[in-house]
DNA sequence: AGCGTCATGTAAGGAGTTACATGATTTT
DNA sequence: AAAATCATGTAACTCCTTACATGACGCT
């Protein structure tokens, strides 16, 4: 079974979730980490649907404006999940653009590096400050008096990205300052 | 022009390769950043070489084992990876399933994630230990008189790749605190 | 009436993964 | 003689990205 419905399956265990639903978790809690399309969201839950990983909750056309399927996660998907958490997986990779350019700093005019390299420096002080709000508003949340809860997963991931945009950010500077009048 | 193309040309840009050398410089440079496989390699060298953006240097069948075909960019490769270097790209992404599986510490037997923790934890200090190797290896061939040579802009990105492995490994360290008796 | 958002989906095409095919040379 | 490595490629399949299509509801 492939890593997208794990993705689903990840979010559904939490709480039961229309398509939608789905697609607007993605793009804040999971974000920069894993990117799903709608184009992937609806037809992967229909083939967990038909697998039995989760089933239909019902079609709620009341209190919302369209017809909003939710989807609700079985127990036999609840198990998959558990024995894919617990497995063996590859080692990830960061796949970014900038990183690849910086192999060609000595190629080009500095000036015009130093541009692009402070716009992106820019865009991830922005992310920076996204987790930054994500993990305060979480933190109470916590359940205290489990050791580990759906909540404290959350910040555990969160609190990587937190760690990660700095070193991103720290990175620029280091690559400025070498680029820069020195 | 899609990305694989100017990973192609970035390595190219250095010194003439053939298909088989790109292959091993990925795996090791480039590495954890973007990964290509033969198949990938093959078509895109014949597509480049099409549009212009590379020419064979000869197929040398003396000297080597089999026949290896040398690839040399031309100006006009060497001028649009310049441009691409210094256009805006969108954000990167970290695509790890560790990262993933981390929303699910909370599902899952602690007993049963350390175990998978601590692996992935060795797996990062190998790498990082390589990465450590390499800078060690390309410093002393950089060129003191100029600011940005090839091999500075090597050290830039390993270095990136040095201070990701250090935070994943402290990551993991601070999960499985986190998981462990306390 | 028109625009924005909610909500579900499909289409097309390129990128990426895993595996296989072929054959020469070098090492054990 | 067998196994490993060098070297070029192809095949099949899944994934991912970008864009489009459809329609209801809510606001101005």
């Amino acid at each position: 079974m492939s890593a997208i419905r794990y993705v689903l399956l990840t979010l559904l265990v939490r709480e039961p979730l229309s398509g939608y639903d789905i697609k607007q978790q993605m793009n804040s809690r999971i974000g920069p980490f894993w990117k799903v399309g709608s184009n992937q969201i609806y037809p992967t839950l229909s083939k967990l649907r038909a697998d039995g990983y989760v089933k239909l909750q019902g079609v709620k056309l009341h209190e919302y404006r369209p017809a909003r399927k939710l989807y609700e996660i079985t127990e036999q998907g609840r198990e998959a999940l558990k024995q894919w958490t617990v497995e063996s997986g590859g080692l990830g990779t960061i796949r970014d653009e900038l990183l690849l350019k910086a192999y060609n700093l000595w190629l080009v005019d500095p000036a015009k590096m130093i541009v692009r390299v402070e716009e992106i420096k820019k865009q991830h002080e922005g992310i920076l400050a996204d987790y930054l709000a994500k993990v305060e508003e979480l933190k109470p949340l916590r359940d205290s008096r489990l050791k580990m809860d759906p909540i404290s997963s959350s910040v555990a991931v969160v609190e990587f990205g937190i760690q990660y945009e700095k070193l991103y950010i720290d990175w620029c500077n280091r690559l400025l300052a070498g680029m820069g009048d020195d």
